[in-house]
DNA sequence: ATTATTAACGAATAATTGCTTAGTCAGTGA
DNA sequence: TCACTGACTAAGCAATTATTCGTTAATAAT
């Protein structure tokens, strides 16, 4: 072409015309230089300047597109590191339905690597059930360790059991904490806390690489309490506290700021830090989460979110 | 990732994924499978089925989209080698508005090869318009040779001079015929093309690698008659004789056959051969130029065509 | 008129992508 | 049980695409 200067106009409709054929009519940069009559660099900038123009519009015709345009949205208002949405299945109730799934997944490309890795687990039914998802493999090299105590208020053992099927699933070394979640008495935690095991315990959870943990949702009638967690004159004090939701046992209020005094004068969790030592990744779906969700995310105690399409919806608004 | 089996819908949704990060996050092939945790190979192969289900649609805001579309339809309408198509103004009644610059582009790519190449030029103000756009370049390895006489009826060699202004423009060798457009008698057109010195450019122009021409409309009122180059009652003729467009004199029907007789039979330009003997690159456009244009390419006297949008949009319809 | 600045280009080079091969592993069915 | 199938990964080559760099032409500013 000869040095005749072209208006801005102009090369944009070459752009254009170098994006049509390169984008719709899938031809390569060769083929669009050559119907062209222009060198092959030439048509490279002429196709990327109408992808920089916004010449080309891109679009996925797939309902998993506005999943993903939710955890981009998620990622960036929340500054996270890493954001999954799931689809939400309106026909099922069951709160873990496809984020369990996904959390089995993500846990599992954790332990598929060479390099041996700590992982922390939190509470929820949403954690256990992605537990159970997971496959059966041999991980020798990997350490799982619970951030909450397993001794249910009872005193049995049975309570949080995720940690030792996830061990034994992955046949991996395991560390559940031998410490009641809520402890009676402040002086009581710390007893607990300063034994030999649970002191180790709890530095092997501090240099965690990754945790996966629930987010519970404190209100009229959370799990907590059906549980036993924690008894119906404590939820009413953290209520009146104004604690709005939990992580590994420790509440926090709407602005995600921890609950001074109630139980968590209490609680013999690992304490969480803020940011998160390690890449935290909060596993939750559901309306009724939704508060405990937004505080966390805003108190920033998670750096990863694996929720569901509604619940996502609900978070950007 | 388990080795659980995944339904075709599992693996679309992960294709989606993929092709989201791919095409919409601009994510290369190793982000994607990091993000996925998946191998680069799976992530290839994800982004190209998102891409071969057609998952991902791409789509180009911009006029030219439509032109490229029609273009393309055109070329498989009607078998061409190239086809380009511009914008409509509607604000112009110019002819050649648009179309002339394109055809001078192209020539423009002809003569910046370094190989030899001889052009060979038809009639019609389109081209003129074409070669006074034209570039000035130094271009003595090309040559430049016409179709179709340079005498007006009244003997002047000024008629034609399409010829003249382009081999200056590109300072390359140029051979206009020294005859008329059409002889008055048969015998005197083969007197003509028996000289020497046309018998010369006639086997010149035979050898063409690329010819661009016109496309003459005949009707009541057409250039050839208001040039000069035939009279009303040749045109009555022809006309009679069912001729509704031409192509450096040569006068077709509705189906692209060539009239017997008429003019015909005494044109001096050089015949056309069907499929043309090299690229015919027809530059046409406008409603009244429409059956002829259709017409040429029911003929297979062009294999290339630079019309204009409304004209476009007519011959696919 | 002459000199900076900018824009565009081709050539060379780097990076990415497409594709093939070989090997592993789990589920499948004889 | 055992070959078979299918899907995966790693490795690596070939093809394609993106970037960098030095040059030149056009434009703007003295």
């Amino acid at each position: 072409m000869a040095k005749r200067s072209k208006s801005g106009q102009d090369r944009l409709d070459d752009a254009a015309r170098a994006g049509w054929l390169y984008y719709v009519a899938h031809n390569n940069q060769d083929e669009v230089a050559e119907k062209m009559g222009i060198s092959r660099q030439s048509a490279q900038r002429l196709v990327s300047l109408a992808m920089r123009e916004r010449l080309i519009k891109v679009r996925l015709d797939h309902p998993i597109a506005h999943c993903m345009e939710l955890a981009q949205q998620l990622t960036e208002k929340y500054g996270l590191e890493s954001c999954e949405v799931t689809l939400s299945d309106p026909t099922s109730d069951d709160p873990a339905i496809g984020i369990a799934e996904v959390a089995a997944n993500q846990m599992e490309r954790y332990f598929k690597s060479k390099e041996p890795i700590v992982m922390a687990l939190g509470t929820g039914r949403e954690l256990r059930e992605a537990v159970k998802q997971l496959t059966p493999m041999n991980c020798p090299q990997h350490k799982v360790v619970s951030l909450v105590g397993n001794l249910a208020p009872d005193g049995s053992a049975s309570f949080n059991d995720v940690i030792m099927r996830l061990g034994e699933t992955i046949k991996a070394p395991h560390y559940p904490m031998a410490v009641p979640v809520v402890a009676t008495s402040s002086k009581e935690r710390d007893i607990f806390c300063a034994q030999k095991p649970i002191k180790s315990n709890i530095a092997l959870a501090k240099s965690a690489d990754v945790a996966f943990v629930g987010i519970g949702e404190i209100n009229e009638a959370p799990p907590m309490l059906t549980d036993g967690f924690i008894t119906q004159t404590e939820l009413d004090g953290l209520i009146a506290a104004g604690a709005i939701g939990e992580v590994v046992g420790w509440a926090f209020d709407n602005d995600g700021t921890i609950i001074k005094g109630e139980t968590n004068s209490r609680v013999a969790s690992v304490q969480l830090e803020q940011p998160p030592s390690c890449h935290t990744i909060g596993v939750a779906r559901g309306n009724n989460k939704l508060p405990a969700i937004q505080a966390a995310l805003a108190g920033r105690w998670i750096t990863g979110l694996i929720t569901d399409e509604s619940t996502a919806t609900a978070l950007v608004g």
